[in-house]
DNA sequence: GACTATAATTGGTAGAACCATTGAAAGCAA
DNA sequence: TTGCTTTCAATGGTTCTACCAATTATAGTC
């Protein structure tokens, strides 16, 4: 292996969207803080307003900054929220690098940890949002309102991430389920039987404490769906 | 909930990455494409090259087009490599979104499946790249090259994550030991006596079959690197 | 005090110009 | 012909100026 790196000639953008990264880094920016105003800044930096745009917008498509119009507007440092992470895997879904086979196979391997867990970390509030869900998925059913359904059943699955309390482990489920959205909207929506019981099941588990069982309960539902969803995508394909 | 959503007075470049995005979904752009140069793109957007650039910006932080310059570049269309999810994890890492006991436990939970699963699919190719890793570590051990030894136990796990064959894996494996690095830099590598014999049982394991083993064998050894991590980070905190 | 019109601030866009890098074509020499 | 050098055109990178559009603070009015 070579000592040698290769020659990097840095834009004046990657320089500036460097310098902020590493205030960041530093908590010498917070989330909630503005930088100056586009024109000030330039000043600051030493560039033209239109290079000092692509830095922001480098930053804002990365997630970091969020941009705001008028008087008393700015960049403004935004919470993490992982929103670059969830769009940067649905991009390698509709690119086709990620296809529903590895789709299918991460939910069902990511989704039974995330159970696991979640059934250790759950407080009550967790278990009454996760069971205001089921009740709203079954109201949904019931009106036959599958596309409503479809988000809700989504929903299920994030707020059970949330009760991890692992970060990681909540916008890699956000992620999941946006490309899973994506998926289903090409091959189409399929109502089933199935779900609904086990989300019922899923429930008590959690309730009891029973993460082993949970997590069973959680992977035999996610394999049952995945043979479906690529039953469905084989036909369309 | 509503049925309203936000009004969203979308950016004149927002519409041009959709547009990019939506032929790229529909593979009327692949990765190699070349895109017409910004000048006549800016013409047949009918918009100024500022905000051409901007857009362009914007697709190449998300990862989606490379830009050259020079006779005959101008912005070609990548094959998903998932740098952008990386980065975007990293952010959070380095903005504290995402903690230390955040990132070892999600190792733990990623890395003992990722293993589980490489038992299974890994062939002679994979076990050869993941011998002549573990031989490197040695060697560099032997030397006494703490740093390299680090990147090449990374490398270690990143290898694993290929032989999964699920790109959702690959990508998370990534950026978890992109994140790790960052931790450790700060930190501090503390040498150890488990990681090396632990490689070798698991080595054994992998050209067995054995994936129950295997996992096993991982999900000990990161507990016991997720310990001394957290014990370290106490101190330095 | 509540409402309204005004003004100032700020991001969004346009257009032209020039620089720096890159690679291909033309020219030249052996 | 072959191989090297020079030239040149194409392209991204950067700068500057001007104006538009949205937003909010502020002064003014009833």
């Amino acid at each position: 292996m070579s000592e040698f790196r290769p020659v990097a000639t840095r834009r004046a953008f990657e320089d500036i969207t460097a310098q902020i990264r590493d205030r960041l880094m530093r908590k010498s920016l917070q989330s909630g803080d503005r930088l100056p105003a586009e024109r000030q800044l330039a000043e600051q930096f030493r560039v033209s307003r239109n290079t000092l745009r692509e830095a922001l917008r480098s930053l804002e498509i990365a997630g970091l900054v969020e941009l705001k119009k008028g008087a008393s507007g700015g960049a403004f440092i935004r919470e993490g929220g992982g929103e670059a992470v969830v769009a940067g895997l649905s991009d390698l879904f509709r690119m086709g690098a990620i296809r529903p086979e590895h789709l299918t196979e991460a939910r069902i391997l990511v989704g039974t940890e995330v159970t696991r867990l979640a059934c250790k970390r759950r407080n009550k509030m967790d278990l009454a949002a996760l069971e205001a869900n089921v009740r709203a998925a079954q109201a949904a059913t019931g009106r036959g309102e599958t596309a409503r359904r479809a988000e809700i059943n989504y929903e299920f699955h994030r707020l059970l991430a949330r009760a991890t309390r692992n970060p990681v482990l909540i916008v890699l489920t956000d992620a999941l389920m946006e490309m899973t959205r994506h998926f289903v909207e090409t091959i189409g929506y399929q109502p089933n039987r199935y779900v609904l019981p086990s989300r019922r099941r899923l429930l008590a588990l959690l309730r009891d404490g029973d993460a082993a069982g949970a997590a069973k309960e959680m992977e035999q539902m996610l394999k049952r769906l995945q043979r479906s969803h690529l039953a469905s995508y084989g036909k369309t394909k």
